[in-house]
DNA sequence: AAAGGAAGTTAAAGAATGTTAAAACACTCT
DNA sequence: AGAGTGTTTTAACATTCTTTAACTTCCTTT
């Protein structure tokens, strides 16, 4: 099981319902981020990276729709699940308009929501086989175990570090890889001369990288990097 | 609206249900195979080619179950959605461990069954509505992804915050991006020096894009920018 | 028209990142 | 142990990004 931890972002303004959720998520193996407005939800939301939300539809503050137009704003993308009281058929489709990618009223089962937050993060990260080491860059292909990167006629052979450090952006393909997180992943230590350390790194992987433009690491500044790819 | 003709198997004895929801669906532009039992949905299934598959829990040869997991063996991907009558607890927790995208309990409302396959077809397939992150702005073409602003002839790299900032304004095209929004949106923060900076954002953005005068980032006094754009 | 707040503009300071080369380290072979 | 090889870190310097500051102009209200 080298399941990648899910991280979940949980809006419900009911303290108990709340609790029971974020704790029966938690056993499940998701990092669950509980608060208990909308408002806070939203700040969380920017703060952090979640790769679902669970949004409760009446909170005080600010409302699930609300919340969810604005986070759609910020990510066209995450998905979304709408917990609701009321089943009034006007609510579910405003909710799926939204970009919902699933509707839920109470009371439900815990099981039954566990079911339904798993079937959508099947669908949203790859298909199955969670734990890769080769992918596809653009032209180039890149085997993280053999640590090789292999062109359109060229083959570079990576250090170790210069492997990981790809396989992570690789991992993070599109999204903002954190300076943090990749330096505790690799460096165990995110100080300022490990920090340079890994400049050093992402510019020896730009070189290997150049000679697809298609294919570029882009800095965040203050955040980190993310890789990414054009589709011709 | 979607030019993508999307094929969906439906299985469902129920004569007066079935022809209903084929009907519907084929309305809405879905091309609808419809058979009365498992037994004809699995030969269908091999045969032809579809996106989704629509099973009746309950259906005489051979219940929604069984064909469902045998579709899984053929197909490992295909969204597959449930319908049945009752709604017991652990009918629905047999779906989803078969893999089930989603599980709907009669009656329910043709419309939100139509969200719901569309909410699963927006994930299944490439690209959806939502999902933008280029944009064409009169004779500029803007790509928040690599970040680059590509007007006639001229290439403009933006920088994170520029970049982020143009997004927000390009959401919300003809409309008021509101300042604190924004801020809050890219800064975390809505105070006063934050907002400054924002300025200096905005005449940065006026700067790259003033080579077209049908494109312009008007202040609402008081509320925030908006940035439009006119037809020739 | 005057006052005060909001927004426009520009420059500079400070922090983050880019780049290159040399130094330090780790490993193997003899 | 010492030479040789490849990897990683440190150092030094260049460049870019973001914020801050100072000053100007515009807008709204009285």
């Amino acid at each position: 099981m080298t399941d990648i931890k899910h991280r979940i972002l949980l809006a419900e303004d009911d303290e108990n319902l709340g609790s029971l959720l974020q704790e029966y998520l938690q056993a499940k193996n998701y990092e669950t981020d509980w608060v208990n407005n909308g408002e806070k939800a939203f700040r969380h939301f920017e703060q952090f990276h979640y790769d679902l939300c669970l949004l409760d539809v009446m909170m005080p503050v600010k409302d699930g729709f609300t919340l969810a137009s604005e986070i759609r704003i910020l990510n066209s993308d995450i998905p979304i699940i709408f917990l609701t009281a009321k089943s009034m058929k006007e609510d579910v489709l405003e909710g799926f308009s939204l970009g919902a990618d699933d509707y839920i009223t109470k009371p439900f089962s815990m099981e039954e929501l566990l079911f339904r937050i798993e079937a959508i993060l099947r669908r949203t990260k790859g298909p199955r086989g969670g734990d890769k080491d080769t992918w596809e860059i653009g032209t180039f292909a890149f085997d993280a175990k053999k640590q090789v990167l292999r062109g359109t006629g060229t083959e570079q052979k990576l250090t170790t570090k210069e492997s990981e450090l790809l396989k992570l952006l690789c991992n993070n393909l599109n999204q903002v890889l954190e300076r943090n997180f990749a330096l505790k992943a690799i460096w165990m230590d995110d100080n300022y001369f490990n920090a340079r350390s890994m400049d050093v790194y992402i510019t020896k992987l730009r070189k290997y990288l150049k000679t697809d433009a298609n294919v570029q690491i882009i800095n965040v500044h203050g955040k980190g990097y993310k890789l990414v790819v054009d589709k011709d």
